[in-house]
DNA sequence: CAAACATTAAATGTCAGACAAATGAAAATT
DNA sequence: AATTTTCATTTGTCTGACATTTAATGTTTG
């Protein structure tokens, strides 16, 4: 593990790059205890201050945990599929926002995986991901429900069909199309005909899961993807719309 | 913009944290100049040091960048789809390995992805995608081709299938299942025999898209999925027997 | 002897102040 | 007018110190 002392880049970051390599390479293993701040110092050649600001880099990316006291010290850290998944929605969501993908994009995208899923869901799907799909729809049909919560019990009712195809690695992958869609969702007003006619979506894809039929579920999921895309489009024309409005 | 003094989190996370809500709830805009380190001391009441920590954090997760000298300071980053994917694929590749992720998952989920991709793929690749699918396949079929130069080469094939697809967030996505599949494929040695089934398959697959024909290509990337399947199984259980051997 | 308590050492968390290095802008010079 | 010099600002780094947490050790006591 050593650093370039002649590069341009700030020794921090070459720490960290350093000790992340390492945890990448293997040479470093889940739960293994660093060096202390001061040892790693002296490794390095740097200050103290210099490697807290490497390891804080690597705390940031959950690759280490730190505990304080007599046999403390920074560990490797195990990532968690829920840790990952929550990082990997962050990104996603920024990546949305920051570079204004249109919602087409972003929908297309999404229901593309779901479909990827629906078939192994069909076959996995255990009573749990059918009960809290059917919970979902009945919440999506309540009186009064804020479009907001509407959507929110969207994005679970997809994760519901995600998980219930019973990979970890899907789910994980899955989670960060899903919720980042989410902002752009909450773009959309829902009338109650909208959602009535989702919730009818909904419900036809619960059943063909129940029933393990992977094509029907497959062409509600369609049917779905068509419907969000047009319902996208006119808020986005409103929006355009109220814009220009605004500006005369 | 503010941090709660009785909390047990490290102050350095909990600065990180409140500017990072202000990048994603909006109120920090792209290329937005953050206050100086000691302005930002003097505003969360702590040191430059811990300031400089939770600056660092940030970095990490490419949400800003630093520049040095007279107006220079701390600018809210846009965040691209190549970082995001770089991100993506190294947290992918880390979950896989520290969470010994089984070959079997693994495979299924990148497939099921990019058979998602495909009917996309068939409707839009370019004469480039076509072209540097075809120069991978041909590369594939070199005698003397090391196991990882072939992997290499198949990621660089299905990541052109993907991005033939012209959507940007799914090659996002996608990129981080192929990728994180690469050190697995790598346990895997692949006869004259192995390859050429592999490469039958690739060009079936290129031919499709070619043709534009989308349930073609979605039978030879099942096909492609079951062999990879019964390839994968196979040096598993070679793995195993070589490890009992040396455990006699 | 065992359990409760006090002590201690090691480690991270935080702070204060200083200097180095880079950099853009203003001032001075040619 | 163009070039050079100076200068103020800002990040990068270092030194040294103190606070806080925590496990291990030692001590006392029932």
């Amino acid at each position: 593990m050593k650093i370039d002392p002649k590069s341009s880049a700030d020794l921090s970051a070459q720490i960290a790059k350093a000790i992340r390599d390492a945890i990448i390479s293997g040479d470093l293993i889940v739960d293994e205890r660093l060096p202390s701040e001061s040892e790693l110092a002296d490794q390095f050649q740097v200050s103290r201050p210099t490697v807290r600001e490497a390891l804080k880099r690597l705390a940031a990316q959950n690759l280490i945990r730190t505990q304080r006291g007599a046999s403390g010290g920074a560990f490797v850290r195990r990532l968690s599929y829920d840790e990952a998944a929550s990082q990997h929605i962050t990104t996603s969501t920024l990546l949305l926002s920051m570079n204004a993908v249109d919602f087409e994009t972003a929908c297309e995208a999404r229901f593309a995986l779901e479909r990827a899923c629906a078939p192994l869901s069909a076959k996995r799907r255990t009573p749990d991901h059918l009960a809290t799909m059917r919970a979902e729809i009945h919440r999506q049909a309540q009186p009064g429900l804020s479009d907001e919560r509407f959507c929110e019990s969207d994005v679970a009712f997809h994760r519901a069909l995600v998980d219930g195809a019973a990979n970890p690695v899907l789910s994980y992958q899955l989670a960060g199309a899903v919720e980042a869609m989410q902002p752009l969702m909450n773009m959309i007003t829902f009338t109650q005909r909208n959602r009535d006619v989702i919730i009818g979506l909904h419900t036809r894809i619960a059943n063909a899961l129940d029933a393990q039929d992977s094509a029907a579920a497959d062409t509600a999921l369609a049917e779905l993807t068509a419907y969000t895309l047009t319902l996208g489009e006119e808020a986005m024309a409103a929006r355009a719309a109220a814009k220009a409005q605004s500006e005369r």
